[in-house]
DNA sequence: AAATCTGGCGAAAAGGTTTTCAGGTTTGCA
DNA sequence: TGCAAACCTGAAAACCTTTTCGCCAGATTT
């Protein structure tokens, strides 16, 4: 109380900084900053207030290297750039904030090599475990050599099935995209996506298919109008399939970029969306969609409820032999004013 | 070597295992390990190998707690929704990895109160500076309370003009397209911004106006037409510039996606981009900008390059007393399609 | 008044690494 | 062979917190 109290320390306070001002020992201060019950209520007291003077913060590190439990967990994007992973991040950002868990960001761009150093860093920091976020739905292999924590994949599984992989539905996807189209009394439905080379534009022209099977019916054309994933393979798709099936009343896009250079042919062509033509996106990219003309119906996959339920699987993990089993999410379809019952 | 060497352990391997494996003291196996020359060619191979052997990866956490420095920063956002967020993290994140740093990221998604909240966690990790990236030009408040590290301002500057702050050259961004735009020869300019409460709109603003003053010019309508930072504001404002100036010849957009909407309603009323009338967008949206008809010119303010910035100043306020001025970075000027010299 | 109990507090160890300092061994030279 | 010098190596401390265990005083019981 009267060993000079209040000299601001040049360096962060520390426990015996707040014992002395209290006049207890660390042990004491420790028990009566940690809410353990065997310390009496006026100490408590005294602790709690010298730990507020010296706006003290317990050393995280130390606390990590005695209990074992770094409470840091790393976040392994491929590429950030890509739209995709942030809702993601923010998803699995979320869900580990509310549990008292930083999040260590790295970025491999791609590269496996850059990967490995990330991963040796973040283990060298004793991470409680990791999340490796893919850039694309198409299975990736899994972390190279041991990795002593629990990981998660999410977005894009691991190879090897044993792992812990979170995905998105694409099937699914697809399927709720087409039935929207045929509930809405559409029947020659086409389908413009991206690359073949995707398990994403694969996976959802199947949904789409099975559900035009359901109803009897076949993709107009016979199959999906493979391209690229971008407005202006959708303007170019729209005059191919204009032109070869003018009775065309639906067009299910693999993505919203697409949708749009989709919408914007229609309006050249002189045909009406929604009245004599329905369209749809994919992926709810609200730029995009919301401010395109007509107002874009689409798919949203949900990514940050998936960020945030690999954030908890990896809990899950970590806490103990909880199922290590994967998932799959569904995604959700968002009615804007690109489709319409037909008049 | 001879006493049971290959046991791999249940948990992570330490030094001490190390040590024991190679025959030799810890004291010794950590010089060998870090390269230090007190140490025995033929001592440091063993010692190699027996880490190699047990992939032995020093505890980050024992070292920092030791030395002080922990090798690592806190990057706060205030949203990583916004795109403007993205970039800057990539290049801090960039110029953090290249320097064996591990960066924490958190998402204050624009309240103070999460924001204190991260600020007390990261603190307690001891982290070695902080870096704050907003998601307005606007100045924002400094961190609250004592903050025992240094901080960089990025993106938003700090209200505090001690504080250090990489901000981007809006003034200059906005001078450099009108200057373009003149150079094609145009003369009639017109400028459709976003929401006049953003600095960055105000900004540009003046930029532009300097540049047409510069050549004896003033702006279409003698005042820039504020709105909201979407197409549809860029499509209503279009039909109130053509309508009230048909001279207009060129249009400065604060946005890419006013941009946009200038574009399509231009296209509409049957105006020629770029041959009667040259358009500019602000943001250089990859998106947007290279796949609208045509291709837009666009102001990129290398927002990567600024998060890279700001991780530098970071390292040099940490290394000791680097001067901690701030610091304006000049935007650059992409030409695509939609402006072109007068025919 | 003596014995027992209990609530409250402090001493000490553990966790893994780096660094300093002292001690030990080998090498070179006379 | 003897001595000094150069060169290696190891013991121990420091960083900060948590937890266990023991101790003391005061309260309760006999």
């Amino acid at each position: 109380m009267s060993t000079e109290p209040e000299i601001p320390l040049n360096r962060a306070a520390t426990l015996t900084d707040v014992a002395k001002l209290a006049g207890v020992s660390v042990a004491t201060a420790s028990k009566a900053i940690n809410g353990r019950d065997d310390v009496r209520a006026t100490t408590r007291q005294r602790v709690l207030e010298a730990a507020e003077l010296l706006s003290f913060a317990p050393n995280a590190l130390a606390r990590g290297l005695l209990g074992g439990r770094t409470g840091t967990v790393g976040l392994l994007t491929s590429d950030l750039e890509g739209r995709f992973s942030i809702p993601i991040l923010m998803g699995a950002e979320d869900a580990f904030g509310a549990g008292q868990v930083s999040v260590f960001l790295c970025d491999a761009r791609g590269d496996s090599i850059r990967e490995r150093y990330h991963v040796r860093a973040l283990l060298s920091r004793r991470v409680d475990g990791l999340i490796v976020v893919g850039s694309r739905t198409d299975p990736r292999p899994p972390l190279a050599g041991p990795i002593p924590v629990p990981v998660v994949y999410v977005y894009a599984p691991s190879a090897n099935p044993d792992d812990i992989s979170i995905t998105v539905d694409n099937v699914g996807g697809g399927r709720l995209a087409v039935e929207h189209l045929l509930a809405c009394g559409r029947r020659n439905v086409a389908h413009i996506t991206g690359e073949a080379g995707y398990q994403a534009a694969r996976d959802r022209a199947d949904g789409a298919r099975a559900a035009l099977a359901d109803a009897g019916r076949t993709m107009l054309g016979g199959k999906p109008y493979f391209g690229s994933w971008d407005e202006t393979w959708g303007r170019a798709a729209t005059h191919i399939v204009v032109e070869a099936h003018p009775e065309v009343d639906a067009i299910f896009c693999g993505s919203d970029q697409i949708a749009r250079g989709v919408l914007e042919t229609l309006r050249d062509l002189g045909r009406d969306v929604p009245g004599s033509i329905s369209v749809t996106g994919f992926d709810n990219w609200e730029a995009v969609a919301a401010h395109s003309r007509p107002r874009l119906t689409s798919i949203d996959m949900n990514l940050e409820h998936l960020g945030a339920a690999a954030g908890r699987r990896l809990f899950a993990a970590i806490d103990g032999g909880e199922r290590s089993t994967s998932d799959q999410y569904p995604g959700r379809l968002v009615v804007r004013d690109s489709t319409a019952p037909v008049s």
